[in-house]
DNA sequence: GTAAGTTTTTGTACATGTAAGAAAACTAGC
DNA sequence: GCTAGTTTTCTTACATGTACAAAAACTTAC
């Protein structure tokens, strides 16, 4: 792997391709045909090169589509307006990361990978952090607060893109549906009672509505 | 793929395996050797087969890990005893699965596949459910509710075994410390403030409390 | 020049999930 | 028995990520 700091030494086989060449073209083959055809294979013979040499510049696949969430990160994250009260710049901090992510249909894969922790994205931590500090929270609770929200926000993502995408590529009757068809009302009243309306109640977006409880909850002075 | 209801046509070549052998048989290699071990021409072999024959008892390999989940929530999962107070009793049902799903490490391939609606865990989404619509929520958003409930503790179970899997098989210095090593105490004071303690503070267990604050949330009329 | 050392690239090989289709093993109708 | 139909199993084949080792393309020391 290369070190950037040091000031190149210019020794052994000069590189044809760089780790930014194939996150570049990586981006372009995802844009264009989505992430479910970008194979190494594929990137390297775009590239020019072979397989086994990207792997001179990220350490595996997995590693490329981090890399690859961070450079999307980078280029569309753009800080917004924060309001004044900080209850509503942590929602609002909050709600820029996961709208930024949800319009990213192929961070799945990724996004379990490691925490949000390019350049770009750490403004927003330290927005969220701060604001929930001046709620009156300490330091190391309001580090736990975020970790909160972000297993919430992560969670809704990944939730949510996985079952539109199991939607979109299987119409056989899901082990949900068949489950919920024939619920005993005796046992399960509540269940029962909103079974019909199940799947559009849990279709709905209310992503926003659950991270102002939990935020209300994490500030609140118990 | 069979259909159960049917009183057996007693047609065709008779199976020779059967979709209870092939999950009992995946368990039995899963809780020997882990689920990496689990292979589709392994769990062939092992069952006096060849890989292509387990297809028509499950779907693919993702099903086959649904249906292990399930079978494995329904041999662990025991209802506890619930308090009274309904807020404690939401808090008491979702740690419960949370505790359930947290003890077995391999579920994270899965989790986000489908709800976690095995029969057996529906009976805690029924109190879960109870318990909102008990604390003066309208069925509707009881349901919401439940969903904001279970992106957080799915969330929190898949980053964090995850990040657990990534630290045990790659001691490499990671993307995260590599930021917070270097921290612009100008532009993101509360991160350089905590950078220290960031490692220590986000393996912390806080399910816990995140969840209080969630439900306290949830529950608060606003 | 040559030799040694370093880094990148390439070629080969393997494990894995699974698609496609042929074959096998049965039943029902004749 | 024979044929047609149905269901399960088996064979073959392919795409993919990537391990491993050899080769290539450099620099530096002599």
């Amino acid at each position: 792997m290369p070190q950037p700091p040091a000031p190149r030494k210019a020794t052994g086989r000069p590189p044809r391709i760089s780790r930014e060449e194939v996150i570049g073209t990586a981006r372009r083959i995802v844009d264009a045909d989505g992430v479910d055809r970008l194979t190494m294979r594929r990137l390297a013979s775009e590239i020019g090169s072979t397989p086994m040499a990207l792997y001179h510049h990220v350490r595996n696949k997995e590693e490329l589509l981090v890399l690859l969430l961070d450079d999307y990160a980078t280029r569309t994250l753009r800080r917004p307006e924060l309001p004044d009260r900080p209850r509503e710049r942590i929602v609002v901090a909050a709600a820029a990361i996961h709208e930024a992510l949800a319009t990213c249909p192929w961070i799945v894969e990724v996004l379990t990978a490691d925490d949000l922790m390019s350049e770009s994205a750490l403004w927003f931590v330290e927005q969220i952090v701060d604001g929930l500090v001046a709620c009156g929270l300490s330091p190391e609770r309001a580090v736990h607060g975020y970790r909160a929200i972000w297993y919430y926000t992560a969670g809704e993502i990944v939730i949510r893109t996985t079952a539109a995408r199991r939607r979109a590529e299987d119409d056989r009757t899901t082990y949900r549906e068949r489950v919920f068809a024939d619920l005993d009302p005796d046992e399960l009243p509540r269940l029962a009672q909103v079974a019909d309306h199940w799947a559009p109640l849990t279709a709905e977006d209310t992503y926003l509505e659950g991270l102002r409880a939990l935020v209300d909850g994490l500030v609140a002075t118990r």
